[in-house]
RNA sequence: GGGCGAUUGGCUCAGUCGGUUAGAGCGCACGGUUCACAUCCGUGAGGUCACUGGUUCGAAUCCAGUAUCGCCCACCA
C-alpha cells in the first residue's frame, strides 16, 4: 500500500503518527485470529495459545496491565512469527464483588443503594456502567498494541460462560464436591456477603484484652457472689452468645472447677466449665469463654462438646433480639456498654493493651465477623490433590520456580471454599429447595423440572438466592472462552492452553482455582506453564495505586513517549516473579531507543546507492564483495538472532531488550553504521562493494526489525512498509517468519570478526588517549600504526579509511612491525592488543600523555604481579582444570609485552619534539 | 509464628557452569555545530559485590550464620 510512496522516513520521529493506521491495517488484513484469513500459520505446528487474566470490566487498564498485556503480546507475536497459530482470547470479567463495590460508590454519591434500587434496576444500572467502560477497556488494548483476537472475545457472563458455571457445579455436586452446609463463614458487614479466606486480610492491629468475671452457680442454681472464674476476652460483646468456659484437662487451678456452671450475665445463661486442651494455659488467665457461633476456634471446641451456638449478631453486625439489653446495638457500642457494665458489677478486673491480628474484608476493609451461614462449599482436598500432582510430574511448570513452594504450601493447607455470595452481580447458583427442603441442582437453564428427591414440580421449587465468588467462573476460563462444556473445534485445538500469564498476587485466586477445576472437569491441567510477573511498582518501589495518584493511565504515557517505547519500557529488564520499578528515567531511555532506531533506519533507506535499484528485492550480497566490516556485523546479527531466540524460548522478555538494544545502539548504530557509511563515500570502492554494503545494512537492519517486533510492533512495521523485502515475504512484518541465523553466519568469519573487534578496540584506545592528552577533539592527526598480526593488518588495510575518520587520522601509514617504522616517529603513543599507534601529537600537553602511560605502566606491573602470583601457586597448575591455567599464562604473557613495551616508550625519546 | 525474595558505583539494575581486568542505562565531569539521530557523538571518574565464618587452587557466584529492607502465608482467646 506504501509502494507509491517515498521509502524515506519523515525526518522527525512521531510515535504518534508512526502507530497511526498500523492496527487497523493489522485488523483489516485478519492477521490476529488463528484461522485468519492472513494467518501465515503453519497447521503442523503445536499451536501457541497464551492465557490472560480478563481484566475486570469496571476498571480502567493500569500500567501494571499494560506490562501483563505487553508480555503476553510479545509472546504471542513470537510465536506467531516461528509460524505457529497463536490463540491470544480477549475477555472481560464481571468480578462480582469488585464491580458491586464500585458501583455502590457511585451510587452512594447519587444517593442512591444497592436497597433502594433493589435486585433488577441494580442490576440494570451495572450493565449501564459496563456499557461504558468496556469501550475505553478495548480501546486501551488496541493503543498498547495487543494482538488480540477480537472475534473470539469472551465475558464471564456471558451465555457461554453461564452454562459453563451451571454445569461445572453440577459436576462437582454429583461428584460429591460441592455440598451445602451450615458453617461459620467470613462475613464483611459493609458489603453485607460472605467472603472466601483469601479475601479476608490478616490485619496486625492492637486491641485490649479485658479480663471479666463469670459467677459460679451453686447447687441451688443461685450464683455466687465470691465465687467465680476470671476468662479473657478481646470481644466482651460475645459474652452474649457464650455457651461453655474452656479450661486445660491439666490445669491444677481449674481441675475442680470443671462441670460446674457458671452464668453469663445480661443473658443470664448458665453454662458449663469444660475441659479441652486447646486452651493455652499460659495465655491470659487459663481460662476461655467459647463462642460457638462467632469464633472459628469455639465453633469446633463447640462441635467437641456439642455446645449450642447462639447467634448475636445480625447481618450488619448489630447485637441481634438474643443478645438481651443490647439488642440493636452495633458490635463496638455493645462492646463498649458491655465492659462498663461489667465494671459497675465489679466483675472487670483488667484491662490490657493486646497486640492481635484481625481479619479485613479486601474490598471494604471492614472487619470481617464470622458468622454461622448455611451456604455452598467446595471440597477442595481431591481437587487439591490433583493440581499439586500435575506440577510434581512436570506437567505444569511455574515461572519463577520457586513460587512452586508457595503454590504446594497453600495447596497442602487448603480448607474447603465456600463459594456462595450474598450479592446480586454474578452467576445464580443453579440450586433449588423444594418445600420439604431437598435440594436438586440442575444445569438446565430453566432449572429443574422437578425435585429430585420429592419430585415436586419446578413451580413449587425456589431457587437459592445467592450467587457465585466470581473467582468460581474465573476458574473455569481457559476451557469456558474456548467453549466447555460444549465439544467445539476451538477446544479440541486450543485445549489445554501453552502459556497462562499473570501477576504472582494472583496465584490462589486464580491459578490455583483454574488447575484445581481445570483437572478435575476436563482431565488435563489447563495449561503447560505459568509464567509469573511481577508487579509495576513506581519509582519509590510502592504498588501503583489510583487514589495516591500514582496510577497511571498508559494512553497518557502512550501520547507522551508512543506504545513502542511503553512497551519497551515496561519489558526492559524484566524476570518472572520480580517486581520493577518504573520512573520517567526508564521511559525517556525508551523513547530515546525508539528514536534511535527511527533514524538508523532513516539513514539506511536514504543511504541506497545508485547501484541498487529503488525496488529491488533483499538479499545478501555474494562473499566476495563483502568487506571485513560486512563480515563483523553479519557474524554480530547472527548472534544476535541466536541470542534472542533462546531468550524467547525461555521467556525471558527482559534479556530480548537488552540483547538488542546492545546490538542495535552499541554495535549495529555506534559502529557498523560509521564504517559503512565512510565505505559507501569512499570514492575508492567499487560499485559491486557499495551496492552489497548498502545490502548488508538494509538486510541487518531488516533482521533486527523482525527480532524487535515482538516488543515493538508498531514502529517495526512502520520501517518494514519502507524495506526491501525477499520473494515470498508478507506485506506485514506482523506475519513475517522469525529469523534464523544460517545465512548471516555463513557469511561471517570468525577469525575476521576477531580481527575487527580488535581494530574497534585499537580505536577507542586512541579515541581514549587522545582525550587524555588534552588534544583538540576535532583535530587531524597524522599516524603510524604498527599491527603485527597479518590477519588485523589486512583487514585494517580494507578498513583504512572509515577506522581513520573514527579515530580522526590522517594520513595513516601501517607497517607490519617496529622495525619498519621510521626513527624519526616521536609521537603520541597508543598501546592495544592490535598493536601500537604513534600519533604526531598536534597541540596536546606532553607532560599529561607522559604521565597517562606512567599510569598505564603503573597498572601493567600490578596486573603482571598479581598473574605471577597466580601462576606460582603450584596448586593452581595442579588443581585448575588445564585450559584455565593455558589461559593464565596466555595473560601473564600479554601482561608482560605490555609492560616491556610500555617501559621501552618510556624511554625513548617521548620528551622531544615531534619529529615528524 | 512460618516461608520467600532482595542487598553489586550517587540512582535503577545485568552478571551464564565458581575461572582473565565485575558490566550497562541514568546521573556526574570533560570535550564535540560535517550530510540518521543534541531524544545525539566521544572520553572519563566512580565499586572492600551488606556483614561474619566456611568450602575451594580460585567465591559477587556455593554453604552456614547475622543484619537491614520488601513480600506472602498464619483460627490462639
Amino acid at each position: 500500500m506504501n509502494d507509491e510512496q517515498a521509502r524515506e522516513l519523515p525526518k522527525a520521529y512521531d510515535a504518534g503518527s508512526v502507530e497511526a493506521g498500523i492496527y487497523t491495517r493489522w485488523l483489516a488484513a485478519d492477521v490476529f485470529a488463528p484461522d485468519g484469513a492472513g494467518s501465515r500459520a503453519d497447521p503442523a505446528k503445536p499451536p501457541f495459545v497464551i492465557i490472560q487474566p480478563p481484566p475486570n470490566i469496571t476498571g480502567a487498564l493500569h500500567l501494571g496491565h499494560a506490562q501483563r498485556t505487553t508480555v503476553e503480546d510479545a509472546m504471542t507475536r513470537h510465536a506467531r512469527m516461528t509460524g505457529r497459530s497463536t490463540l491470544y482470547l480477549p475477555g472481560k470479567d464481571h468480578a462480582s464483588i469488585a464491580a458491586q463495590y464500585v458501583l455502590d460508590q457511585i451510587l452512594a454519591g447519587e444517593g442512591e443503594s444497592r436497597q433502594s434500587l433493589g435486585r433488577e434496576r441494580y442490576l440494570e444500572r451495572m450493565h449501564a456502567f459496563m456499557a461504558e467502560t468496556r469501550p475505553f477497556m478495548t480501546g486501551q488494548l488496541e493503543r498498547v498494541g495487543a494482538s488480540l483476537d477480537w472475534g473470539r472475545e469472551r465475558f464471564t457472563m456471558d451465555d457461554g460462560s453461564a452454562l459453563a458455571v451451571r454445569t461445572a457445579f453440577k459436576r462437582l455436586f454429583d461428584d460429591g464436591l460441592a455440598y451445602r452446609a451450615e458453617a461459620l463463614v467470613n462475613w464483611c458487614p459493609t458489603c453485607r456477603t460472605s467472603i472466601s479466606d483469601l479475601e479476608t486480610i490478616a490485619t496486625p492491629e492492637t486491641g485490649t484484652l479485658w479480663t471479666i468475671r463469670y459467677h459460679l452457680v451453686d447447687e441451688a442454681g443461685q450464683p455466687e457472689p465470691a465465687a467465680w472464674i476470671s476468662v479473657a476476652t478481646t470481644r466482651p460483646e460475645t459474652i452474649l452468645g457464650d455457651t461453655a468456659v474452656a479450661v486445660h484437662p491439666e490445669d491444677d487451678r481449674y481441675r475442680s472447677l470443671v462441670g460446674r456452671t457458671v452464668r453469663i450475665p445480661f443473658v443470664e445463661r448458665d453454662v458449663p466449665i469444660i475441659a479441652d486442651d486447646v486452651v493455652e494455659r499460659a495465655f491470659g488467665t487459663g481460662a476461655v469463654k467459647i463462642t460457638p457461633a462467632h469464633d472459628l476456634d469455639d465453633f469446633e471446641t463447640g462441635k467437641r462438646h456439642g455446645l449450642a451456638q447462639i447467634t448475636v449478631l445480625d447481618d450488619e453486625a448489630r447485637v441481634n433480639e438474643a443478645g438481651g439489653p443490647y439488642v440493636g446495638l452495633d458490635r463496638y457500642e455493645a462492646r463498649q456498654r458491655i465492659v462498663a457494665d461489667l465494671d459497675a458489677l465489679g466483675d472487670l478486673e483488667g484491662a490490657r493493651p493486646h497486640d492481635m491480628i484481625v481479619g479485613r474484608c479486601q474490598r471494604s476493609n471492614d472487619v470481617v465477623e464470622p458468622r454461622l451461614k448455611t451456604q455452598w462449599f467446595i471440597r477442595t482436598k481431591p481437587l487439591a490433590a490433583k493440581a499439586m500432582a500435575s506440577v510434581r510430574e512436570g506437567r505444569v511448570e511455574i515461572l519463577p520456580a520457586r513460587f512452586e513452594k508457595v503454590f504446594f504450601h497453600w495447596l497442602e493447607n487448603i480448607r474447603d471454599w465456600n463459594v456462595s455470595r450474598q450479592l446480586w452481580w454474578g452467576h445464580r447458583i443453579p440450586a433449588w429447595t423444594c418445600p420439604d427442603g431437598h435440594v436438586t441442582v440442575s444445569d438446565r437453564i430453566a432449572g429443574p423440572e422437578a425435585c429430585g428427591t420429592c419430585g415436586r414440580p419446578a413451580a413449587e421449587l425456589t431457587q437459592d438466592p445467592d450467587i457465585f465468588d466470581t473467582w468460581f467462573s474465573s476458574g473455569l476460563w481457559p476451557f469456558s472462552a474456548l467453549g466447555w462444556p460444549e465439544r467445539t473445534a476451538d477446544l479440541a485445538r486450543y485445549y489445554p492452553g501453552t502459556v497462562m500469564e499473570t501477576g504472582y498476587d494472583i496465584l490462589f485466586f486464580w491459578i490455583a482455582r483454574m488447575m484445581m477445576l481445570g483437572e478435575w472437569l476436563t482431565g488435563v491441567a489447563p495449561f503447560e506453564t505459568v509464567y509469573l510477573s511481577g508487579l509495576v511498582k513506581d519509582p519509590y518501589g510502592k504498588k501503583m495505586s489510583k487514589t495516591k495518584g500514582t496510577g497511571v493511565d498508559p494512553l497518557t504515557t502512550i501520547a507522551e513517549i508512543g506504545a513502542d517505547a511503553l512497551r519497551f519500557a515496561l519489558v526492559h529488564g524484566i524476570a518472572p516473579g520480580a517486581d520493577v520499578k518504573l520512573g520517567q528515567a526508564k521511559l525517556d531511555g525508551a523513547r530515546n531507543f525508539s528514536n534511535k532506531r527511527w533514524h538508523a533506519a532513516r539513514l539506511v533507506l536514504g543511504a541506497r546507492p545508485p547501484e541498487v535499484p529503488p525496488n529491488a528485492e533483499a538479499s545478501l550480497p555474494a562473499a566476495t564483495d563483502l568487506g571485513p566490516a560486512e563480515r563483523w556485523i553479519l557474524g554480530r546479527c547472527a548472534a544476535t538472532i541466536e541470542a534472542v531466540s533462546r531468550a524467547h524460548g525461555a521467556y525471558q522478555l527482559g534479556d530480548v531488550t537488552r540483547l538488542l538494544y546492545e546490538a542495535v545502539w552499541n554495535e549495529f548504530c555506534d559502529w557498523y553504521l560509521e564504517l559503512a557509511k565512510a565505505r559507501l563515500a569512499d570514492p575508492a570502492t567499487t560499485p559491486a562493494a557499495k551496492a552489497a554494503t548498502w545490502r548488508t545494512l538494509a538486510w541487518v537492519l531488516e533482521r533486527y526489525v523482525r527480532l524487535l517486533h515482538p516488543v515493538m510492533p508498531f514502529i517495526t512495521e512502520s520501517i518494514w512498509a519502507r524495506l526491501p523485502h525477499e520473494p515470498g515475504d508478507p506485506d506485514l512484518l506482523i506475519v513475517a517468519g522469525w529469523p534464523s541465523p544460517d545465512r548471516e553466519r555463513a557469511l561471517a568469519d570468525p577469525a575476521t570478526e576477531a580481527a575487527v573487534e580488535s581494530l574497534l578496540g585499537l580505536v577507542r584506545a586512541i579515541r581514549n588517549a587522545r582525550a587524555e592528552a588534552g588534544l583538540e577533539a576535532s583535530a587531524t592527526l597524522e599516524a603510524d600504526l604498527v599491527l603485527p598480526d597479518p590477519g588485523v593488518r589486512a583487514a585494517y588495510d580494507e578498513l583504512a579509511e572509515p577506522l581513520g575518520r573514527l579515530a580522526r587520522l590522517k594520513p595513516v601509514r601501517s607497517h607490519a612491525g617496529l622495525e619498519t617504522l621510521p626513527a624519526s616517529v616521536a609521537a603520541l603513543v597508543v598501546i592495544s592488543p592490535a598493536g601500537e599507534a604513534r600519533l604526531s601529537r598536534g597541540s596536546g600537553d606532553r607532560e599529561r600523555e607522559h604521565a597517562r602511560l606512567e599510569r598505564e605502566l603503573a597498572d601493567a606491573h600490578r596486573r603482571l604481579a598479581a598473574a605471577d602470583e597466580r601462576l606460582a601457586d603450584p596448586a593452581f597448575a595442579a588443581r585448575a582444570p588445564a585450559a584455565v591455567v593455558e589461559a593464565a599464562r596466555l595473560r601473564r604473557a600479554e601482561l608482560a609485552a605490555q609492560v616491556a613495551t610500555l617501559t621501552s616508550r618510556l624511554a625513548d625519546d617521548l620528551g622531544g619534539e615531534p619529529t615528524t
